[in-house]
DNA sequence: TAAGATTGAGCAATCAATCTTC
DNA sequence: GAAGATTGATTGCTCAATCTTA
């Protein structure tokens, strides 16, 4: 397949995102302003990720489980579910995937024959370097457009909406 | 199946969400904090809603696409998938979705034979409008904690955001 | 050549259910 | 009975490729 035609078919399935300031409804209230461009940020924000990451062969979700590891050292299932708030099934899943590609192990707990504990590998000790160092240059490069205080206030202010959320069973 | 094993599966199944105010790592810089706290109101946002359109069997996505006809009139697939900014991929999925459940239409645009126009049905003009009132109070029900200001301040700082994002190519 | 729509393949996330061990 | 892990089924999203028409 020539390259050209590669180009060509990669412009084809962009994402169409000129989008700028305000999207397509002028009329809608705040309320859904906020939501609407909170949800672009986090798939725009998920792409350019997705897209730097793959480059090493990883992906975001991978990479978030072989982080939190090399940090806390040997971890259960459950534990990553918890610190990430997210479904059994989705940890489970990432899991395999790096142990398909002997980034992780999954050991026997010797104190708890019901659970496992997920360590890394050599491999996934260099790999979890590797994406630490993509990971923070992505942030660096995204949220660095804002100054201290302005990232603060987000941090404030979205921390109150997923109190929110809890309240609302999220 | 019993009642109270029901209960029981759904609890064993629930996303671990007591997260309160800062994550797992307090040594994270604001970069990855404010990161970690965007990404987690996403998916807490998500599933919040999607439950609340779960019990009118609608979704999210397919609620956006209903709501976005039923306001701008019949539009083509690309106009979604620009309006959205997504690949094109999900916006038709999203509409065989709606087809299947006969709430929207393809017609063969008159003007070009390529396209095809998106309308809904009278099944799917009820809908959307059962979905907007779902949105609508969801919508009230989270962002209704913080004030006009606060709301703002999110809308421009997130948005500054989608503006360095689109840059680096998301 | 490019634009509009679709399809194929893969990943990440959910809910629901099951199996084993505490 | 409850907790830890897994699996099945489904959805939404991406990238890549293809087909038809402009």
């Amino acid at each position: 397949v020539p390259e050209s035609h590669k180009a060509a078919c990669r412009k084809a399935n962009a994402v169409a995102s000129p989008l700028i300031v305000v999207p397509q409804d002028e009329n809608a209230s705040d309320f859904e302003q906020v939501s609407e461009v909170l949800r672009d940020f986090y798939l725009r924000s998920l792409r350019v990720i997705e897209r730097t990451l793959a480059s090493s062969g990883m992906s975001a979700a991978r990479a978030r489980v072989l982080m939190t590891v090399a940090k806390l050292g040997p971890l259960r299932s459950t534990d990553l579910a918890t610190m990430f708030s997210q479904a059994p099934r989705t940890v489970t899943e990432a899991i395999d995937g790096l142990e398909r590609e002997k980034l992780v192990r999954r050991d026997p707990d010797p104190e708890d024959r019901r659970a496992k504990k997920i360590s890394l590998t050599d491999d996934g000790a260099k790999m979890a370097e590797v994406a630490d160092a993509l990971f923070r240059s992505h942030v660096r490069r995204v949220f660095g457009v804002l100054d201290d205080d302005e990232r603060g206030d987000i941090i404030r202010l979205i921390n109150r909406l997923n109190e929110r959320l809890v309240e609302l069973g999220g």
